[in-house]
DNA sequence: ATCATAGGCCAC
DNA sequence: AAACGTGGCCTATGAT
């Protein structure tokens, strides 16, 4: 029988009915995700990856943007979206922009700088935990970015209790350090997670360590920096009580999620299952559903808390339904909205600050008089063009202004400014 | 044809 | 036993 490859249902059936192999991942048992196929021992998974790989780019990037060119410029026009994210990112659409693939070479090479023109592209270096340092005003995080130190090996030499300098990429004379750079990745993988609200369980799945050493890292983490600990918690109580939190310049991001109460309770059908009109003498059912009673839903809650299992949780539910009362269980929700937190902020005040800077070079004369023109922001990078002489000058007020954007934080920003005639292309010297 | 959803995957 | 946040676009699939 033909069988389509690009159907995920069709290649489970090959998968798991026809070949009889066991879904590696209990929780998806029918999944067929990049990370499932890779846990796979069969020739047929690596086919399928290769396959997801390749059309992928190619139906996405190689073949949709030469149709959407314009026929005299050969321009791509995107549309940027300024309310397109809920924590005040842009978002870029028709086509995306924002999600070009950054690693490959092929790719890459599609978008130039018109004629006589360069590209001229900067970065924020660690945008986020910069901010998150701000943000915490933690003392150490502050201090490391004051020194001009990378935050993620700080890190990494006091979860390993290792000087600075064995937990870096390179080491002082040039020379790699397989050991530094996966301390380091592990530290980085730790501090993005707790900021993204990601579970321990889940970091030492990224890691390849046991949980119980995730855990120690994790509890190091928290201890060594307890402004950021304190940040998380901060975040959290401010959403519980007003409904909202704040960025940095200001902005707020509605999280009514928060306020939510961990159960409901409602009668079905809007009455007690005992209820009898004829021997009600209170008129509360003209006003709508009768309410639960606190006792019986004090009752409820305290057997709920008592379980952490979901399954027990459905039982007890299953059992108030019997006696006419539907529980709703929003603990999903809050802990969802308890992840937007944090994130939230960091997110919201980065794309601030990225938001900022574009108003700062678009209204700056500087640039105009030098030929600069914006083309692109993707989150904490922006990119433009300017005519190849003017390139040494621009890259230096483009950076300036990128930086300038945040100059009363208590840390520093940075910014890696590349001159190049492709996207991502290599970089040309700057000379005179 | 158009719409909605799911599974999947690209970016930061 | 535990979803890591923010997006958009692809194909498949089933409904209108
Ligand atoms: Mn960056
Ligand atoms: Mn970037």
């Amino acid at each position: 029988y033909p069988i389509n490859i690009s159907s995920p249902a069709q290649i489970a059936i090959l998968l798991y009915d026809v070949l009889g192999i066991e879904p590696p991942d209990k929780s998806k048992p029918r999944g067929t995700g990049e990370e499932i196929l890779q846990k796979i021992d069969h020739p047929m998974a690596e086919i399928i990856l290769e396959y997801r790989g390749i059309t992928k780019l190619l139906s996405t990037y190689i073949e949709k943007m030469p149709t959407i060119t314009n026929p005299k410029t050969y321009r791509i026009h995107t549309s940027f979206n300024q309310m397109g994210a809920d924590t005040g990112r842009f978002s870029s659409s028709d086509p995306n922009m924002q999600n070009i693939p950054s690693h490959n070479d092929e790719i890459r090479k599609m978008f130039r700088a018109s004629e006589g023109h360069v590209l001229l592209s900067s970065d924020y270096s660690a945008q986020e935990p910069r901010l998150t340092a701000h943000m915490s005003g933690d003392e150490k995080m502050i201090a490391a970015y004051k020194a001009g130190k990378d935050l993620y090996v700080e890190i990494a030499s006091i979860a390993y209790n290792l000087p600075y300098d064995e937990c870096k990429e390179f080491r002082e004379d040039g020379t790699r350090n397989p050991d530094g750079k996966e301390r380091r990745n592990a530290a980085k993988a730790i501090v993005l997670g707790v900021c993204y609200g990601k579970g321990v369980p889940a970091i030492a799945e990224d890691l390849g360590v046991p949980r119980k050493k995730a855990q120690e890292i994790y509890d190091k983490v928290m201890v060594s920096f307890p402004g950021l600990k304190q940040f998380m918690e901060d975040s959290e109580n401010m959403a519980r009580d007003y409904g909202f939190v704040t960025t940095v310049w200001g902005r707020k991001r509605r999280l009514p999620n928060m306020q939510l109460e961990p159960y409901e309770f409602t009668y079905i059908g809007g009455v007690p299952k005992d209820f009898d009109p004829l021997f009600d003498d209170e008129d509360e059912f003209d006003d709508g559903p009768l309410e639960v009673d606190e006792a019986t839903k004090q009752r409820y809650i305290n057997v709920l808390n008592r379980t952490y299992s979901r399954k027990e949780k459905e039982v007890i539910k299953a059992k108030a339904k019997n006696e006419g009362i539907l529980i709703k269980d929003n603990g999903g929700y809050i802990a969802e909205a308890t992840r937007q937190c944090v994130n939230s902020r960091i997110q919201g005040s980065a794309a601030d600050q990225t938001k900022l800077a574009m108003i700062l070079i678009g209204n700056d004369k500087k640039l105009k008089e030098l030929g600069f023109r914006l083309l692109l922001t993707v989150h904490d990078e922006l990119i433009g063009e300017c005519p190849k002489k003017n390139a040494k000058e621009v890259a230096e007020r483009f950076a300036h202004l990128m930086v300038e954007a945040a100059k009363d934080l208590s840390v520093p920003s940075k910014c890696d400014v590349e001159v190049t005639e492709c996207w991502y292309g290599e970089p040309l010297q700057l000379d005179e």
